[in-house]
RNA sequence: UCCCCAGUAGCUCAGUUGGCAGAGCAAUUGGCUGUUAACCAAUGGGUCCGCGGUUCAAGUCCGUGCUGGGGAGCCA
């Protein structure tokens, strides 16, 4: 007999049809002479209620059977007498494969995400991070299918590195040498060591997918990232994923379109084929999620350059613990201000001092600015930032020296300036921040599966 | 890295002016013919985060360290 997957048996009707499942028992009530389990198999949100009495020959072990015990059943799915249920399954096999230990620390109630996360190799068993995962996963498939859909090519930017993308953080370094024995025995030289050069994992994967797109046009990087910044907040992880699309022949504008058409179209698929899943954050992780999504795929989103950015805060009257002027950078709570209270809506900022941008981000024609955008959303805050490239060789050149960035090293990013260099633009997403956005949690160590954080690296 | 807050049973938390360590849930055992975080009864369960100090006496006060959380910076 072949099993069936919860997520076919509850779509479909199957009534009066003897089906196999098999999956983990989320809860048991036991009666006098039969019990209710209600088993999970990870494919849906919801839950099967099985209805075991004694005329089953393994009775006495099935009325001790412990949570998250591991079991195969075989049964008749029929009309619940019960409420809180279409159907339910009256089995007439059951077959424990995995009793439980009684110490399984999940119980029938609501465990707060600071205990959760210290049991991270079992939180994907609740329905909220079976529910986060589930997404997950679906994400990554509409990421393909947007872009495919579009023609683009995926490209998978290396891992490993030598590049720093100027001004994206702080790097790990990657060695074979070990780092004890080498800071007792002098004269180690890096020339020795597995790359014979300062080796790096990747905090992006841009200027690889540059190379790309002057080759292949459209073209997107999706993988994990890194940086090893002391940060300890809500939005930060060490090991993140980020998707990076590069478009060869597009302009700020055309890169921003793209942006806001992915984030509306990924939002979209997830109201589209997650309905379940995200139904449990509507309901319990936000109030106000129902609303947020509505806004992200129905808005147009603002658009305004840094300098408008910078009088609609001054001239707001509301009190900032930082005062901003032209030249400094947007603190959080103004791009919160702008997102959350102002527009309420996701918002554009373009147009950057070029002071506070990277080297490869393209000068505008006022010598001051460069062609950069970030896209603030309510709730989270910036979610993409990216920018048109420098495609003008000698201007970039320039951009280098002020950076003190060497040419030598360059020399291969320099060459797509040489041969045949066109406008061509991109942007860097968050994924874990869209995750956040898109399900109403507050904090990105509760949507990626085990999060790497300063002085934590446990599982 | 900086600022603020917290750490008591497996979980969530209470603990008064410094004076015998508590509750609900969970677990275990038993009961119950339709339950829905089932219900009813009984039982077991503690390095009060660690170290040091003040005191006749510290979960409670002081110092320090660790861990966790929130905020800031950095960014996606």
């Amino acid at each position: 007999m072949k099993r069936i997957k919860l997520n076919i048996l509850l779509n479909s009707d199957f009534s009066e049809k003897k089906v196999l499942i098999k999956g983990w028992v989320r809860t048991k009530r036991n009666s006098k002479t039969f019990s209710f389990l209600e088993i999970n198999d990870g494919s849906t949100l919801k839950n099967i209620q099985v209805i075991a009495d004694d005329k089953l020959e393994n009775y006495s072990d099935i009325k001790k059977i412990t949570i998250s015990s591991g079991i195969s059943i075989i049964g008749k799915i029929v009309k619940s007498l019960g409420k809180g249920q279409k159907f339910e399954i009256i089995a007439s096999n059951i077959e424990i494969i995995s009793l439980a230990l009684e110490t399984y620390p999940l119980q029938k109630k609501r465990h707060s995400d600071e205990f959760l996360r210290t049991i991270a190799h079992l939180r994907p068993r609740t329905n909220k991070y079976g529910a986060v995962f589930r997404i997950r996963s679906e994400l990554y498939f509409a990421i393909h299918k947007f872009y495919r859909d579009r023609g683009f090519k995926y490209l998978s930017s290396p891992i490993i590195t030598s590049s720093d993308c100027e001004g994206a953080g702080e790097m790990f370094k990657i060695t074979t040498f070990d780092p004890y024995f080498t800071a007792q025995k002098n004269g180690l030289d890096i020339k020795n060591d597995f790359f014979g050069q300062e080796t790096n994992l990747t905090v992006s994967g841009q200027l690889c997918a540059e190379m790309f797109a002057m080759a292949l046009g459209d073209v997107y990087t999706f993988g994990p990232t890194f940086r090893a910044e002391n940060s300890n907040t809500t939005r930060h992880v060490a090991e993140f994923w980020m998707l990076e699309p590069e478009m060869a022949f597009c302009d700020l504008n055309q890169n921003m379109d793209h942006g806001e058409e992915l984030i509306k179209y990924l939002t979209n698929y997830v109201t589209e084929h997650c309905n379940e899943d995200l139904a449990l954050f509507t309901k319990f992780v936000d109030k106000n999620l129902s609303k947020t999504i509505e806004i992200i795929i129905n808005s147009t989103y603002e658009r305004i350059t840094y300098s408008e950015a910078i009088e609609i805060i001054n001239k707001s009257g509301k009190k900032f613990k930082h005062i901003i002027q032209w030249g400094k950078d947007l603190q959080s709570e103004h791009e919160k201000f702008l997102a959350d209270d102002y527009f309420k809506k996701p918002v554009f900022i373009t147009n950057y001092p070029r002071e506070i941008k990277p080297f490869y981000m393209r000068l505008n024609s006022d010598n001051k600015t460069v062609a950069a955008m970030d896209l603030l959303v309510p709730r989270i805050g910036e979610i993409i930032g990216g920018s048109q490239r420098e495609e003008r060789l000698n201007v970039l050149e320039k951009q280098m020296s002020k950076n003190k960035l060497s040419r030598e090293k360059y020399w291969w990013y320099l060459d797509s300036r040489r041969f045949g260099s066109v406008p061509h633009s991109g942007f860097g997403m968050g994924f874990e921040r869209f995750l956040m956005l898109i399900t109403g949690i507050n904090n990105i160590r509760d949507v990626i599966p085990f999060p790497r954080t300063p002085g934590s690296i446990d599982f």
